[in-house]
RNA sequence: CGCGGGAUGGAGCAGUUGGUAGCUCGUCGGGCUCAUAACCCGAAGGUCGUUGGUUCGAAUCCAGCUCCCGCAACCA
């Protein structure tokens, strides 16, 4: 397929409800996704449910449920907050489906067909209570980081993956593929962990508790929940769709970077399938403290509060401007209120609103179209700017250029002063020309970041623009309509 | 000696290959009057965590130190 754009988020573990980070993670994916359908790619977006852990066992008997039920239950709520923030994800996997375990089959069988995937056994130090292996590096004095009891000797049987066989494979693909992983700094981070500590095989099977994917011909595994959840982007897709692999961008956050840069193309690898083409690590949000939120703490921030509160546009700008694309962030309700009322408010609404209330009234006529105006600046350099921060997965920096051009276009007017021109339509015409022209530039930019404004802006500027004859500054037409505040002002 | 990131005017952050320190918000002064008391211009404010080194020249490169944070193989 060509100019295909499949992205995906990293599916979510629904042991609870979404917090922040899910919110910011699909927001982040759903601008590229209308981004690069902006810009004329066939863009398909994936996200989903991570639901085989043994965890939810767990968590679900703690809130005295059945694991289906519990799991269903938090499912509607991840896609409640999707829904919330206008999140035009195409597909949603959840792990339980059919079709996923059927890849999984697949997959597992390929793997185990070419002596991938042998059974064998694992020595370790295990913790009782936690019912978890812990490595030297993880308890150095044998006691459980946890419950602080001893650790005890632990013999388990089950399958590994061969993981062993990539070490060289996997740093001689990403020195040739630099931009697999970005941004630079979580690239090198892999590479030198890498280089520092030979891959060990993978145990990819657990015992099984009546939950989760049951290992082909094994009846008394399940197999190991990363094993089958990184399969998730790939068993999404049904036959008729498998043209849209390899995915081309994986938005994740870092803490799980190291199975989707090493164990996940190993294990594509291993199948034979094409690897995604990027993975993407975001940053962190962190509390107003700057610190990780947790509950511990009592400084978390829930999505679905502040898009009750605030506009969604409103929320999905804060996240997407304020916080940088490739590093930790802040989140502060108290800058969310400001940004809205100044940068949202004062510099792009207020601007749309200038122009088209003075443009009402000077002239007769509210169509305004091209016919004898000449083009006073050109808007190439911001366009191709936002393109090319967006290329580099900086969004927030795209974003920056945006509103360098609605700042330009704040001082155009200023400069001009067209009010001066009420007598004088011609005049006053060729400037509103190019101030509309200009915001029409950065309405359809915003597009992805803000699509209820932007649709709403183009109301008023009772114009349609696509990319194709954005770059054009003649043979628009613009009817404009009485407009109200876009960003109304939120008191503190 | 586990790995990695960070420390820049009041706050939050940019600073790609070393060459007179920038942005947003806030503060102060001026301009404009079309607009959501919105917009535009200007000013004040920083010995770029600390010590030493390389260099004609370091926020930027190197070394040590202090403090903060994340990861450490099922927390976006």
């Amino acid at each position: 397929m060509k100019n295909k754009f499949y992205c995906t988020t990293a599916i979510d573990y629904p042991n609870g409800r979404p917090h922040i980070g899910h919110a910011y993670e699909k927001i982040v994916t759903d601008a590229y996704k209308r981004w690069y359908e902006l810009f004329g790619h066939e863009a398909y977006f994936l996200t989903g449910t991570d639901e085989n852990g043994q965890k939810l066992i767990e968590s679900a008997k703690a809130s005295g449920k059945d694991t289906l039920s519990f799991v269903n239950e938090n499912v509607e709520i991840f896609k409640e907050l999707c829904k919330k923030a206008n999140i035009s994800y195409d597909d949603f996997i959840r792990t339980t489906e059919k079709r996923h375990a059927d890849t999984c089959n697949d997959i597992w069988k390929t793997l185990e067909e070419k002596k991938l995937i042998y059974h064998g056994s694992y020595a370790g130090d295990y913790c009782l209570s936690c019912e978890t292996f812990y490595t030297e590096t993880q308890a150095p004095d044998g006691i459980c980081p946890e419950h602080h009891k001893p650790l005890e000797r632990k013999e388990e049987e089950g399958f590994f993956f061969k993981l062993s066989d990539y070490s060289e494979w996997i740093i001689k693909y990403l020195e040739e593929n630099p931009s697999f992983i970005t941004p630079k700094a979580k690239y090198n981070e892999i590479v030198s962990r890498l280089k520092g500590d030979d891959l060990r095989d993978l145990a990819i099977s657990r015992p099984n508790q009546g939950w989760g994917v049951p290992v082909p011909g094994n009846d008394n595994f399940v197999m190991y929940t990363w094993f089958d959840a990184l399969i998730n982007y790939y068993s999404a897709l049904s036959n008729d769709q498998k043209d849209l692999w390899p995915a081309d961008l994986h938005v994740i956050g870092k803490d799980i970077l190291w199975f989707h840069s090493v164990i996940w193309p190993c294990m594509l690898k291993a199948a034979d399938l094409p690897l995604p083409k990027q993975v993407y690590v975001h940053g962190m949000v962190l509390a107003e403290d700057g610190k990780k939120m947790s509950k511990s703490l009592g400084n978390v921030v829930d999505p679905f509060e502040m898009l009750e509160k605030y506009p969604t546009d409103t929320f999905r700008y804060y996240m997407l401007r304020n916080i940088s694309a490739n590093s930790d962030g802040r989140f502060s309700e108290e800058e969310l209120i400001s940004k809205h009322n100044t940068e949202l408010g004062n510099d792009y609404g207020n601007l749309l609103m200038r122009i088209i209330k003075l443009a009402r009234k000077v002239l007769p006529d509210t169509v305004i179209d091209s016919k004898g105006v000449t083009q006073d600046f050109k808007i190439d350099d911001y366009l191709f700017s936002a393109k090319k921060h967006m290329d580099a997965r900086e969004h927030n920096k795209a974003l920056d250029k945006i509103w360098d051009l609605v700042t330009f276009l704040n001082q155009y007017i200023n400069d001009k002063e067209p009010w001066k021109y009420k007598k004088d339509p011609e005049a006053f015409k060729a400037i509103a020309y190019n101030c509309l022209y200009g915001i029409g530039v950065s309405t359809i930019l915003l597009k992805p970041f803000l699509p209820e404004v932007s649709a709403k802006a183009f109301s008023y500027l009772g114009t349609e623009m696509n990319i194709e004859n954005l770059i054009n500054f003649d043979g628009h037409s613009f009817s404009l309509n009485e407009p109200e505040a876009l960003f109304p002002k939120i008191e503190a």
